[in-house]
RNA sequence: CGGGGCGUAGCGCAGUCCGGUAGCGCACCUGGUUUGGGACCAGGGAGUCGCAGGUUCGAAUCCUGUCGCCCCGACCA
């Protein structure tokens, strides 16, 4: 393995190849044998473990609720609203058959033509159409609101090329889906699920995002409106990271989900629905990782400090064991995530490229040398400085490590995306600069065929229309020169 | 579905033009020496050369067919 890991290709070379060589060497995840799909391997899996027990207490910290809904959907149930059949139907996986048999001309199995379906099932997409169709069934009053339920699942969208964590035929994620009695309900809500993505996306993975609200053409299928977060990868592109949407009454009328308000009218049920995805994964190594491999936020490593004891002498790691036994004992009781790598079928040198390129934030080395000294070697993975310290206050110091790092590589982000962020008006300037990759605040005349020109000349699309830019003013459109109706964000992405 | 490429050991590849004992690196196993930044030495195991036909004394190599995968576009959390 060695040599392997030595050759992990260069950020600034191949961007595409450093990603997927540091996803599979850092043992995320893999190529599956089946098409477009991965395997999450043990590591990437913990640490989507702790985005997910992480959000799920934001999430259930206003109300909501974790329930599951079938993975199979009628194909009747999709044909129900318009606008969101046309969005997905050229990427559904669909099952016609519930049989096989053994091959009458040979070896193997073969689908029994006998057992085809009378209505064909959907490999879910996305659940709307499922969850509205059982919403019918629990919605009859004012009473009965707000439903607010999420679900932590997989769905599958038969998408053309595949890319691991960023876009997968399977992937897993979380779609919340709420019901309310009134409009203004619901919009409220639908804007503090992407406050809660973006809170997490800052607090939890130290990656700063732009919030905003999706042009027309790049809102979801069936929604009123599209909120978005967007994030800032190293190499320039743009990484759509969360969305909530706003689906007015689109869905409550298709499935006919209706209640008595308290004026005892009836009353269609309005939604929201708002997911984050195993994208998030992608997300997290594209902004902070380096050449040396993966650098995981603090508050998510599985993992945040590990302990390697170096011995020669013979009764040297009996000692070692006694003295950092005792330091992993206090930080495990502080709550810190902490290992204890005494194995001896490695030598230490491998022990640190491995943590370096896993991640892990903080490492504590001793050797014979510091045993005699009284003291230990810190490493922090964010920027590798190394200092040799005494191991008196050592728990403190290296708690306090943690929230620096966290905040380090915070900031790190943040200036990265601030240094990315520029005003332009001018269309020529605009598409020479754009091949730089970084985003774009441009005047947007608000219409689809400046915004298709854009995509059609750069391949860049308006990602959203910012809510933290002053839009009383947005300038002239640099395409149209029509007046423009909105400051938009314009990038790259994946 | 259009344009390019590739199927040989677990992984990455050479060998194919010009037919003649199945190779290399990494990984793996055994033993020893090592251990403060990805160890070294010695030995060992592992492959129906994608599949099916054909030509030939003989095919990874030539011919025909077929299957699969990857990369570039259209789709996208």
């Amino acid at each position: 393995m060695a040599k392997e890991l030595k050759d992990l290709t260069k950020r600034s070379t191949d961007y595409s190849r450093w990603y997927n060589e540091l996803v599979v060497k850092a043992d995320l995840a893999e190529q599956a044998d089946v098409r477009g799909c991965m395997v999450i391997k043990p590591y990437g899996y913990a640490i989507w473990e702790r985005m997910q027990q992480e959000l799920d207490r934001m999430f259930k910290e206003t109300g909501v609720q974790n329930a599951y809904f079938p993975l199979l959907i009628p194909k009747s149930f999709l044909s129900k609203e318009a606008e969101h059949v046309e969005g997905f139907a050229k990427e559904c996986a669909v099952v016609t058959h519930y049989r096989l048999k053994q091959n009458p001309d040979g070896d193997g199995v073969v689908v029994d033509p006998a057992a085809r379906l009378e209505e064909e099932l959907i490999i879910r997409p996305t659940s709307e159409t499922t969850i509205w169709n059982t919403y019918k069934k629990w919605i009859h009053s004012w009473r009965d609101l707000p439903v607010l339920c999420n679900q932590w699942c997989n769905v599958m969208r038969w998408e053309m090329r595949t890319r691991l964590f960023l876009r997968t035929s399977e992937f897993l994620w979380q779609e919340g889906h709420t019901a309310h009695a009134t409009r203004e309900e619901a919009e409220e809500r639908t804007r503090q699920m992407l406050g809660i993505y973006a809170r997490f996306a800052e607090e939890f993975m130290a990656m700063p995002v732009v919030q905003g609200v999706k042009s027309e053409t790049e809102r979801f299928a069936g929604a009123l409106d599209t909120y978005t977060i967007e994030a800032l990868m190293q190499d320039g592109k743009a990484l759509q990271s969360g969305t909530s949407h706003f689906l007015g009454q689109n869905f409550g009328k298709a499935f006919g989900v209706q209640f008595v308000n308290k004026e005892n009218q009836l009353e269609y049920a309005w939604a929201t629905s708002w997911g984050v995805s195993t994208r998030l994964m992608g997300a997290l190594i594209m902004t902070h990782s380096d050449d040396n491999g993966l650098v995981l936020p603090p508050r998510l490593a599985p993992l945040q400090v590990v302990i390697v004891p170096i011995y020669k002498a013979e009764g040297d790691l009996e000692k070692l064991n006694a003295v950092l036994g005792g330091i992993e004992a206090e930080l495990r009781s502080r709550g810190i995530r902490v290992k204890y790598d005494n194995a001896d079928n490695k030598r230490p040198g491998f022990k640190f490229a491995d943590y370096e390129l896993k991640g892990v934030p903080v490492r504590l080395v001793m050797g014979g040398r510091d045993l005699e000294n009284g003291t230990i070697e810190v490493m922090r993975r964010d920027t590798l400085d190394k200092e040799t310290r005494t191991t008196e206050g050592i728990a403190d110091y290296v708690q306090a490590l943690l929230a620096e790092i966290q905040n380090n590589i915070y900031v790190k982000a943040k200036n990265f995306l601030d240094t990315h962020i520029y005003e332009c008006s001018d269309y020529a300037e605009f598409r020479e600069r754009i091949k730089d990759g970084g985003m774009f605040l441009c005047p947007w005349d608000g219409t689809e065929e400046t915004e298709a020109r854009i995509k059609e000349d750069t391949q860049a699309t308006i990602r959203c229309v910012p809510f933290d830019v002053d839009q009383t003013n947005p300038g002239t459109d640099m395409i149209s020169g029509r007046p423009a109706k909105y400051k938009a964000l314009v990038a790259r992405s994946y």
